[in-house]
DNA sequence: AACCTATGCAACCGCCCATCT
DNA sequence: AAGATGGGCGGTTGCATAGGT
């Protein structure tokens, strides 16, 4: 048995809205606000819509400062970054992107953006078939998978911004509620328990160094709130709004895992020198899960501390194909998956 | 011109979760 | 404490239209 629907499907309207329709819902919502309830708004106007579809056309047609158009850029540059990152999470997503509703980026991105990175895919798997620079049978099952490649594929297209564009990147612990204190609102002192919780924040964002690969020059200052670590929401963006990076990682049948897995090295030598900073937050941890496995007592991280991924962690989607990061020694970076 | 196919997008569906009673 | 309710969300559908043959 499922739950009974939300109204009586049979006398509601369904289908496109009509410019009457949409007239009589704006001006009610605009005098008086939704009133809290959506499922009684439609009948106190008169309307014979479902309130669910009420909400649905508000927030997505009607109400002030919907950006209509195409996507710019940088806004495909915001989608794939945070698609990367966080997976289908189309609120969170299209709370980056002003004026952008969660439904106009999900259709964009299915419809659109998904085929722009798949078709420079194909290109790619072309040119270096010709050039011979394949030699692995790659996973085909996983491969031929759209995800997985798409994924790569986004890095590749935009690893270049990293630095300039996405350098405030911040891990803390993903299983925060078995090892920390439940982080409190700033405000009210209550428990953090959604999104909406956090901002806005008062106090400003703390800053961590990212230094060069020599681990001698900073390159970019990273700001992260406090309030957001040991929260799922702990990735923090141009230190504006955060989200789990690797929560959904267990979900991408491997170009992220492969991304994590192959660049172990790398995050091992950032991972060494932020422990010299006092910058460091377990990289035993990022492989392993929730697990604390650090065997040295003086450098044993603790989650709420921000791991700042250096820029170099991005792979080509070469690199995923081929299981093996191009900028590397090879004898350091044996695939650590698909053995 | 007529038909077919692909594409874009608005809208719906159903599930999950927080809140209410 | 437990069931009911409503909001929010991601996935999917279906229609209008553009583009191709």
């Amino acid at each position: 048995m499922g739950r009974a629907p939300c109204c009586d499907k049979a006398n509601v309207k369904r289908g496109p809205w009509s410019p009457e329709e949409d007239a009589k819902l704006k001006s009610y919502i605009e005098e008086h606000g939704t009133g809290g309830n959506w499922i009684a708004l439609p009948h106190k106007i008169g309307l014979k819509r479902c309130g669910k579809s009420c909400r649905l056309r508000w927030l997505n047609y009607l109400r002030p400062n919907i950006k209509h158009g195409s996507f710019s850029e940088e806004e495909d540059h915001i989608i794939c970054t945070l698609y990367l990152s966080i997976g289908s999470r189309w609120s969170i997503i299209a709370a980056q992107l002003p004026g952008r509703t969660d439904n106009d980026i999900k259709n964009y991105w299915n419809t659109r953006l998904k085929k722009k990175l798949l078709g420079k895919q194909r290109k790619d798997q072309q040119s270096s078939k010709k050039s011979g620079l394949i030699k692995q049978e790659m996973k085909r099952e996983v491969l031929e998978d759209f995800k997985a490649p798409s994924l790569c594929m986004s890095m590749n297209l935009y690893q270049s911004y990293w630095p300039t564009d996405f350098p405030n990147l911040i891990l803390t612990n993903p299983d925060h509620d078995h090892h920390q204190e439940q982080p409190l609102h700033a405000k009210n002192q209550d428990p953090i328990t959604s999104f909406d919780d956090q901002y806005p924040f008062d106090t400003s964002p703390n800053q961590a160094q990212l230094f060069d690969q020599n681990h001698e020059k900073p390159i970019s200052t990273v700001n992260y709130h406090p309030q957001l670590q040991n929260t799922p929401y702990n990735l923090v963006i141009n230190g504006d709004q955060g989200v789990n990076l690797f929560q959904e990682f267990n979900n991408y049948p491997f170009g992220i895992n492969e991304l994590v897995y192959n660049n172990i090295t790398q995050l091992e030598q950032f991972d060494h020198h932020h422990h010299h900073h006092g910058l460091v937050g377990g990289l035993d941890n990022l492989i392993n899960g929730s697990n604390c496995t650090s065997s040295s007592a003086e450098s044993t991280p603790t989650w709420g501390d921000p791991l700042v991924c250096p820029p170099q962690m991005m792979l080509t989607y070469d690199d995923c194909r081929n299981g093996l990061p191009q900028n590397c020694p090879p004898d350091h970076h044996q695939p650590r998956r698909f053995q």
